[in-house]
DNA sequence: AAAAAGCGTATACCTGCTAAACAAAGGAGC
DNA sequence: GCTCCTTTGTTTAGCAGGTATACGCTTTTT
């Protein structure tokens, strides 16, 4: 399970997206999820993430002191915030993305041309283990 | 990636090995350690786990309190200690151990049950895999 | 003998999370 | 309108696991 133990310590590693600050793992994976759900409220958050609605706010009081997102008040509901990204969440989060894509590329390309065979192979294989680590909780 | 989340929060479980206090995660990671390696120091530990021997030296010390691992002054070299498991440590390595052979065993039995082809192409696939996440470092 | 290197510990601090208490807002029933 | 309950977001205390650093002690090197 090395891949594993390097996909963690990887993950945890703080890095800067085309802005001055350092993002650390809990930040980027917020800005995605804002990125990706504009508008999207403190709750929905939490459970789009499977963390507690502390830990987001937590997180996001510290992106605010960054700059990279604002909260407003719904106007259909002053009791609820919709987050959303700033000019500079945006860039941090098309860097972010962009990394991603050309990152991807070459592991895609390889993934993509696999004969259909091994395809069904590493499904089925894959498959099991998930099984294998969710008889596990 | 969902793999690698069930994972991560699996391992991050408290957990009972045949006695009666729960076992944390870097707990259990160093119970294994020692019982591999009976009489190691704890630099070798940190060493050998890959974090800072400050780390290993608190987990040590909750273990200690647990009453699952003791220390023993080395004869040969007084500044170094030898870490080993207590009885009651050996019990929960050993309900780790056989927790994970029983659990690993229909895995195991897939796995080198499958033809050499696909070995040798799930081989070259994990080394992708690996290689695609040390990219990103 | 003195200096340098190695070993283990203690402490302050960090990230990331939960649980619980809380204030403010919204909604249901009367 | 008024009361009661729920929802929403924040704050706080605390925990797990880690780092860096300073420290005391032992061992090794010079």
């Amino acid at each position: 399970m090395k891949a594993v133990k390097v996909w963690q310590d990887l993950e945890k590693q703080p890095r800067k997206f085309g802005i001055e600050q350092d993002l650390h793992s809990a930040e980027i994976h917020l800005i995605e999820a804002v990125g990706h759900h504009a508008g999207v409220s403190v709750t929905d958050l939490a459970e789009l993430m499977g963390v507690t609605k502390g830990a987001v706010s937590q997180t996001l009081k510290k992106l605010e002191g960054k700059g990279l997102v604002s909260k407003i008040a719904d106007p259909d509901n002053s009791s609820r915030l919709l987050v959303h990204l700033t000019s500079k969440g945006k860039v941090a989060f098309y860097a972010h993305e962009h990394w991603h894509e050309t990152m991807d590329g070459g592991f895609k390309e390889y993934f993509f041309g696999m004969p259909e065979e091994q395809l069904v192979f590493l499904d089925e294989f894959l498959d099991r283990l998930i099984d294998f680590f969710g008889k596990r909780r």
